[in-house]
DNA sequence: TGCATGTATGAACATTTGTTCATATCTTTG
DNA sequence: CAAAGATATGAACAAATGTTCATACATGCA
C-alpha cells in the first residue's frame, strides 16, 4: 500500500515555469540574457553586432522575450534599447553552468 | 565609436546550457524533477501514478532526461528506479519560481 | 520632402519536439 | 513454461518553434 508521495508544484506553476524556461532555452536568447546581465541596456543593433545575428531574427527573439516578461524595451530616437526586466533570469545561467550534465 | 562589450559565455557553453534547459522546460519533466528532488528514487510506475502520465509517454520523457544526464536509473526486479543525477537542477525550479514574469 | 538607418512584422517554410499506438523485451510468479 | 506486470522502443503523426525573406514603419538628417 503505497503512500501518496507529495510534490510541491501544482499544474499551473509547472506550466508557468516551463513556459519561462522554454523562452530562455535557446543559445541566442541565453546570450542575450548574458549580455544584458553585464550591460544594463543595449540597442538591437548593438546586440546584433555583438552576437552576429541577423536583424529580423534578432527582432523576433527580442519580441518573444519581451512578450514573456523577460525583457523590457524603450525607444530612443531610431533605436530601441532592451534591458533585463527579470533580474533573476541570469541566475539560471549560473545554475546551469555548475551542472555537468552530458551532451 | 562603440567599445566591444564583453559577454562571458562562449558558443559551446551557450549551446550546452540551452540544451539542458530545453530538456527541463516541459511541465511533465519539471514535475519529474520536482518529484525526484523530494523522493530520492521512484519507479516508473510510481511516477506515472502520481503524475498521471501514460506509460509510454513517461518512458520517453525519462529516457530523454537520462540521455541528457539529468537522471540516472537502476533496474531492480521488474521495476526501474529513476533518481536525480544532477542535484543542481531543482535549483532551476526555485530560481524560476521567484521570478514574476508574465504569461 | 526624400533618403538612409534602425526596428518590427507576417507569411512561408524548415526543423525540432511532443504524443500516440502497437508491439517488443524482461522479470516474476503460478 | 505460460501468463501477467513493468518498462522500452520505434514508427507515424501532430504541434510547436526557429528561420528566412520581403516589406512596412518610424525617425532623423541632407
Amino acid at each position: 500500500m503505497s503512500e501518496v508521495i507529495a510534490y510541491k508544484l501544482n499544474k499551473a506553476k509547472l506550466e508557468k515555469a516551463a513556459y519561462i524556461l522554454k523562452t530562455v532555452a535557446h543559445p541566442t536568447r541565453l546570450a542575450i540574457v548574458d549580455l544584458l546581465s553585464l550591460n544594463s541596456r543595449l540597442s538591437v543593433n548593438e546586440i546584433g553586432d555583438i552576437l552576429d545575428v541577423e536583424q529580423s531574427l534578432l527582432s523576433h527573439h527580442l519580441t518573444t522575450m519581451k512578450l514573456k516578461g523577460i525583457l523590457r524595451s524603450e525607444k530612443e530616437g531610431q533605436s530601441v534599447y532592451y534591458s533585463l526586466k527579470e533580474k533573476d533570469i541570469p541566475k539560471l545561467i549560473e545554475c546551469i553552468e555548475n551542472c555537468d550534465c552530458n551532451m
